[in-house]
DNA sequence: ATAAACTTTCAATAATTACTGAAAGTTCGA
DNA sequence: TCGAACTTTCAGTAATTATTGAAAGTTTAT
């Protein structure tokens, strides 16, 4: 396999993956591209490689930067614009889980907490929709105390974790 | 809140987190209102609860079997077929995880393993596309070999994970 | 203050994905 | 073996989501 063949193959199932993790094809394959450049990239570059449009680009490059993902990267004498991403799969594991936790896992977390706290009136379906929402809402809680404490280790986290799971 | 309203709730945060998750609203849909269910339920039960049409019900069960979450019951002395989801919250997510790493997460590592062993012909964006998927890859089989181990505990599984971790 | 160089916004449109409903298929009891 | 009761399939359609591209906005150098 070639450079090329292996760069598209890596951006196109990078893309896919993302649509699947709630995030959509342009902004991963974005992502992936400047994970796998040795330079920052502008704009128009983006654009150009992944043939999208510049609306596109402008738009995905923003939701990078809001998931703190992508950074600009102002290049002395230049006019344009120069996007970099977190290099380190390490620390761009803990702040996707991060983001995750925030916007996904804390919302469901309140919705269970109110659903399980209904008045109990007795009724048989009453108290199974108490009793398993609870259940739920407890392992989901627990869950996301757990990808925040890994997380927050920062250095070799995921290592380090599987090291104190396994011995 | 009120036992329908606080199921209603709880059936369409259910069905948007699904969607976030690669599962379709109706399949999410679905298995919430199963979850809560204090008996099984018939096809023609979950279309008229749901709203939702007999093909659209069809298909979402069969899906749901597919993951192994839901499974066909036969009631005595029935024709039609009921439909039962797993109760217990650890069992879920241990074949939620089971099955997303299955699904989702070998195949990228195959495809990881695939273009970071590229022929090296020491160009400096070969040498990067090298090494940041070797990173990605050797990331990725960790992070899935942790939540195999994990989810092959079954009892208590997040419990005692959490304790070992904090310890 | 102006204009060139660049970025953002957003209405229109395209692409994707989900859903319907009726026809075809299956199963079961008599 | 037949037909009623039920389930599955799938072509057509609806709903949702992503993308484009051109106009509006911004920044910077002179």
């Amino acid at each position: 396999m070639e450079y090329q063949e292996a760069k598209d193959k890596f951006i196109s199932t990078w893309g896919s993956l993302g649509t699947l993790w709630g995030i959509n094809k342009a902004m991963a394959q974005i992502q992936a591209l400047l994970f796998i450049s040795t330079k920052p990239l502008t704009m128009e570059e983006i654009m150009e490689d992944l043939k999208i449009s510049r609306g596109n680009t402008s738009m995905n490059l923003r939701q990078l930067m809001d998931w703190g993902i992508v950074t600009k990267t102002l290049v002395p004498g230049e006019r344009k614009e120069f996007f970099t991403t977190e290099k380190d799969v390490q620390e761009l594991s803990r702040i996707i889980a991060k983001e995750r936790s925030r916007r996904e896992i804390k919302p469901v977390i309140k919705v269970l907490e109110e659903v399980s706290s209904i008045k109990n009136d007795n009724s048989e379906k009453t108290k199974e929709l108490i009793k398993q929402t609870k259940a739920l809402h407890e392992l989901t809680e627990t869950m996301d105390v757990m990808i925040n404490k890994l997380v927050d280790q920062k250095r070799n986290w995921i290592t380090k974790s599987v090291l104190k799971l396994f011995k």
